[in-house]
DNA sequence: GGACGACATGATATCTTATAACGTGCCGAC
DNA sequence: GTCGGCACGTTATAAGATATCATGTCGTCC
């Protein structure tokens, strides 16, 4: 995860260059889904961003996520009705992702293998696509291991009632 | 679309053989996705299976869904929320979907070239995968060639206003 | 045949996610 | 200075999904 700093920095740059506004609403949602790593919920971005009696109503978010989205900042994990900011903002790209049904962890795939496999089957039907959803549920190499390891360990327990 | 007849029929053999209970209402439920051809929100489901007096609330739909899904005889897409027929049912397979912003028709995808460039991506960051999402939206070959021939006429007329 | 257990459904309430609709304020262009 | 576009505030509500507990159905084992 680059540090949220660096990620706000080069938003603003992006939106000045572009001629849109990154306002603080924005901004903030931005910082909200940057500092947190993983896919956030609009609401629970809402909790975070009603800090003392601010008064934040779900509009508010929404429109902000849909600004962030247009521009590519953040990406919609459609199978957690969540959102995350983009790993690399700087250069159009599909969004891939890895998601981690043991610890949550979703990992940005960058690999355009699969963007050219599906551009090549919907160009052979003459289908013009606009935007891909590319999720893949699973378990992460690290949780993984740790299956593993602990599966490891309940053996030797066991064998070691047995003997 | 397969006639619904076929693909009850179809699913009735495949719950004997596992072992499983195609119920009424989960006979009803995929009745009446199969009969739509087309994606269908669980509340529109709900409100097709009360026919006059009969009340049927929103877990029972669910769980039918929920049935139909595990037995791979529905698919869910979730970036419209909705949920279709399975094509072929008859085989495991992967489930990619081709979502015409315009006219709303879904295609389910037969080509695997996804399903293995996914794969192998997986399998490289040793990731282990569950359940796969694969939706692109974008525009079917059928509204393309309207909107061309729209386009076309619209450029005619100009055309002929100006000559 | 009757008791039991597993599975399926009914019913109510509630939670989460998302959008509609309308009003207000800011700011730059002309 | 006013007009128009854009961002935001505010209220209400639509749309999607699940938790919980009660009831019913059906096969099986005795």
């Amino acid at each position: 995860m680059t540090a949220p700093r660096a990620e706000i920095a080069r938003a603003e740059v992006m939106c000045r260059e572009r001629g849109v506004r990154l306002t603080d609403q924005r901004r903030r949602v931005l910082e909200i889904l940057c500092a947190a790593g993983r896919p956030v919920g609009a609401y629970e971005i809402m909790d975070a961003m009603r800090e003392g009696p601010r008064v934040v109503a779900p509009p508010t978010v929404y429109r902000a996520l849909e600004f962030l989205l247009e521009q590519g900042l953040i990406h919609k994990i459609e199978s957690l009705h969540a959102f995350v900011g983009c790993d690399h903002p700087e250069h159009p790209h599909s969004s891939e992702f890895l998601i981690c049904l043991e610890c949550g962890d979703v990992a940005e795939l960058k690999d355009d293998a699969v963007e050219r496999s599906l551009a090549s089957v919907t160009r052979e039907s003459g289908f013009l696509p606009r935007r891909r959803v590319v999720e893949v549920m699973g378990i992460c190499a690290r949780c993984a291991r740790k299956e593993e390891c602990a599966r490891k360990e309940e053996a030797d327990r066991v064998r070691g009632l047995v003997d």
